[in-house]
DNA sequence: GGAAATTTGTGCGTATGTATC
DNA sequence: AGATACATACGCACAAATTTC
């Protein structure tokens, strides 16, 4: 019954040699290919027996490759229900990039400075660029956190909220996503800071009240300025 | 034989709710934990077989949970010979960004544009902090670059990897990495406009050399001058 | 250079959890 | 609420490929 699993191997040239893709291999690429092209969000998929049946394979064949998407950020899986198609967002950047930043023990440091670069950008956009209603959202997330300064948790939570929110009205979602990302990374970072100084918490609601003035005047280089003065502020913190 | 099933699975509460974590799930964290901690390069994971043996469950679980760690770019995998530690690097960022920009179908202008605000500060930062030895790298690169102008495909190797040594020259690992990820996602646009205005290739020279000078005279801003406009460019070219 | 030992790849049956009627 | 159907989780056996002697 298995003489036919020949046909079922295809052999690729990469870098100079041959390499047999596995038949896992193959048919994740070639799932991640429909489930692209399909575009839509949360399809079911068929179940993995009808996905051996089609592709005539074992259903071991079928799990590893949708085990593959899962880990991808593209399909979840449900046992006694089925599989669907997810659409992966900015969570499954920040768990590789934590990945690879812990693995390659990155410092605060240099996660801070890309931060900077990536978030006095996004204010500088958002302040050219957000739209009314962005700038609402963005005066009651601050709102939130200033009634919240007390509670750490929610304050870091909301704090975390208030720059994804400028990064949001940036208009440019691959920015957007990474500041999500990083935000996510360095949330610790922000809790420690604020439990050993307590004095940034008023100055950090400073500089949040001036950025939302500059962005609500349009005001570029200003919006720029306080961004690069905030994030300056929270490095410094933690040097003395 | 299998009574004992219920020992290995533990319950843990996750978001409000009972969520049952799977056997492979745990298994690939506990081994996760083991890589990092280990840190090492190139170390060889005992076989499957002793690990389904040591952890007491069936070879099945233990592939699934290689599986996740492979696809995280933790271990690799080889038919006959066993599988090994591997230190993530920046292709498994590059190739996830690569997947949410596709999926979310961010535009080559959103990416542009992260790339402008990272790339710029790693200019300016090269600026500060390369030594001669790096410097004298950057100069090779663009000298080869230079001389296989006309080749498309040696061009644009050697366009990015000239991108990739002012950011590594930068000192900062993690600009270094994202740099390298966002280098790696426009190849293929680098290529395209290359081929639409010729009069781009040499342009691109040109701002090489100033961004040379500007490093070799540790000009910041200078350095960060030349990479905006270096890379408006581009952006222009493709407009027009 | 070939045969044996080793290791990962694949196929299939059973157990377990979930949704539905 | 309970029973049944169904889908995924897990375990075992064999095939294929690579290394080693």
């Amino acid at each position: 019954m298995e003489e036919n699993k020949q046909n079922n191997s295809i052999w690729v040239i990469k870098k100079n040699s041959i390499q047999h893709q596995t038949l896992y291999e193959q048919i994740s690429d070639s799932l991640e290919q429909l489930i692209i092209q399909n575009g839509n969000d949360l399809v079911k998929l068929p179940t993995e027996y009808e996905l051996a049946k089609q592709y005539g394979v074992s259903r071991t064949v079928i799990r590893e490759a949708l085990k593959l998407l899962k880990e991808r950020g593209l399909v979840s899986m449900h046992v006694g229900d089925g599989s669907y198609t997810v659409r992966p967002g900015s969570a499954v950047i920040s768990q590789t990039l934590e990945r690879v930043i812990r693995f390659n023990r990155f410092s605060d440091n240099d996660i801070t400075e890309v931060r900077k670069a990536l978030e006095i950008n996004a204010a500088g956009k958002a302040a050219l660029l957000a739209t009314s209603k962005e700038i609402e959202e963005i005066e009651s997330v601050e709102n939130l956190m200033e009634y919240n300064k007390n509670d750490i948790e929610k304050r870091v939570e909301y704090d975390c909220l208030f720059h994804g929110k400028i990064a949001y009205a940036s208009g440019n979602k691959l920015l957007c996503a990474l500041v999500d990302s990083l935000m996510d990374l360095i949330k610790e970072y922000i809790r420690i800071r604020l439990e050993q100084s307590p004095a940034g918490n008023e100055l950090g609601i400073m500089w949040h009240r001036k950025l939302i003035q500059s962005i609500k005047a349009h005001d570029e280089n200003h919006a720029c300025l306080y961004m690069r003065q905030h994030i300056d502020d929270s490095l410094h913190q933690l040097d003395s």
